[in-house]
DNA sequence: CCCCGCTGTGAACCATGGTTCATTTGTTCT
DNA sequence: AGAACAAATGAACCATGGTTCACAGCGGGG
């Protein structure tokens, strides 16, 4: 019996750990990567200031589980959206679509997985690096189904990034419809331009992204 | 002669004002925009800390007056590269280029001047909109000339942006070749992918990217 | 049932770096 | 030259926020 008090001490001790990371997330969500704070974390998680250094070293050690538990919830919904479409072309559509929307829902979270300047920068590599592997990967097998033409996937795949990321920080248009509309309308348009920089025609690209369903992120 | 001595003061003032600019800019462009520290400006600029608040109310006003600086000579190099140009495809050909040439030159200012998440933002927000609208309306020129085809030229400037200054904190391939080669190459890369994804065919971009002088940044 | 030790606490500590101000230094005008 | 005033100085001050630590509490094992 003595293993199984113990395991539940561990279960515990996890389920808190896990609750001082989801705190972190949710800060950088709603506040951005600067307005992290150990106080206002632990705060949030229900908990004193001082705890979080049993669970954590450092706050940058903190923050780099979090970040990277926000990547992998990224990385994972892009993965769904390739693996769920027919063919390449249209995965790599589907990805490109699903990373636009779910920036645009969720800008201070892309600025801070993507753009973000502030902490010892890498962890935030390791999500770019990720994303971009992936993309390129998307492209390259486009590029063998004959679906895009040649060409430098790597670099394309790169490019795509900063295409699709200047969308949640670039200008709104003043917006008569409704958010939601817009928001729609904005991704919609990132994704058609970062199709088009691949060299998809533009018919057949709109097709690609109106099919793709835009979900809720979480 | 009162007035001439008067004159003579202010000049000295505004030269000071200006080397301490000077210095705030050499930081940000060397170290990085989270760099700038009033002790090693003022220590750069040969003046002790307290004097730099003769010229600015705050850190912020002196940054703020830097990146302006910073920005309004990149904005001149683009306008200079966009107005040599025999046409207004070429012109933006031209802008494309050199604004991604520049930004490899120089990544610690490309990165502080678009990308940033330090300081209180509105100012790089004024750098990035100013670049934002002249691609814009080099877009619309390029579009009303027919050598572009139809778009929505604001977004397509915004998303340029985006993909152009990815190139900066992207992948560096293992370099075999020299640094400037590999930069060179860098460069191209990205303007064809730009161009590209104006719906310029692949081509007749490259002979316009070439075409371009890569110049030294200054 | 009580002791031990692990977990939680939060006030105090420390480092960093922007800002201030009493004092010193230099310049202008008579 | 000397009074008067502006400018420069830089050490001290303050705010912020990460990190520590001596102590309290709780739960499990004997």
């Amino acid at each position: 019996m003595a293993y199984r008090r113990t395991e539940n001490v561990a279960r515990r001790l996890a389920a808190r750990r896990a609750a001082i990371v989801a705190a972190a997330c949710e800060t950088v969500v709603e506040e951005g990567l600067a307005a992290v704070q150990i106080v206002e974390v632990a705060a949030r998680a229900g908990i004193a200031a001082g705890t979080v250094y049993r669970y954590f070293p450092s706050k940058t050690e903190l923050v780099a589980a979090a970040l990277a538990a926000l990547g992998e919830r990224e990385m994972a919904a892009i993965e769904r959206a390739a693996r769920a479409a027919p063919g390449p072309l249209s995965a790599l559509a589907a990805a490109v679509t699903i990373f636009t929307a779910r920036a645009v829902a969720s800008p201070r979270l892309a600025i801070a997985l993507i753009a973000d300047g502030a902490q010892p920068a890498v962890v935030r590599n390791a999500y770019r690096a990720a994303l971009a592997a992936r993309f390129d990967e998307l492209i390259r097998n486009a590029i063998a189904a004959g679906r895009l033409p040649d060409q430098d996937a790597a670099m394309a795949a790169s490019a795509l990034i900063g295409a699709l990321s200047a969308g949640v920080v670039g200008p709104r248009p003043p917006a008569a419809a409704p958010e939601a509309t817009v928001a729609r309308a904005q991704v919609q348009s990132l994704a058609l331009f970062a199709l088009r920089a691949l060299g998809v025609v533009d018919a057949r690209a709109r097709g690609l992204v109106v099919q793709t369903v835009l979900p809720q992120p979480g």
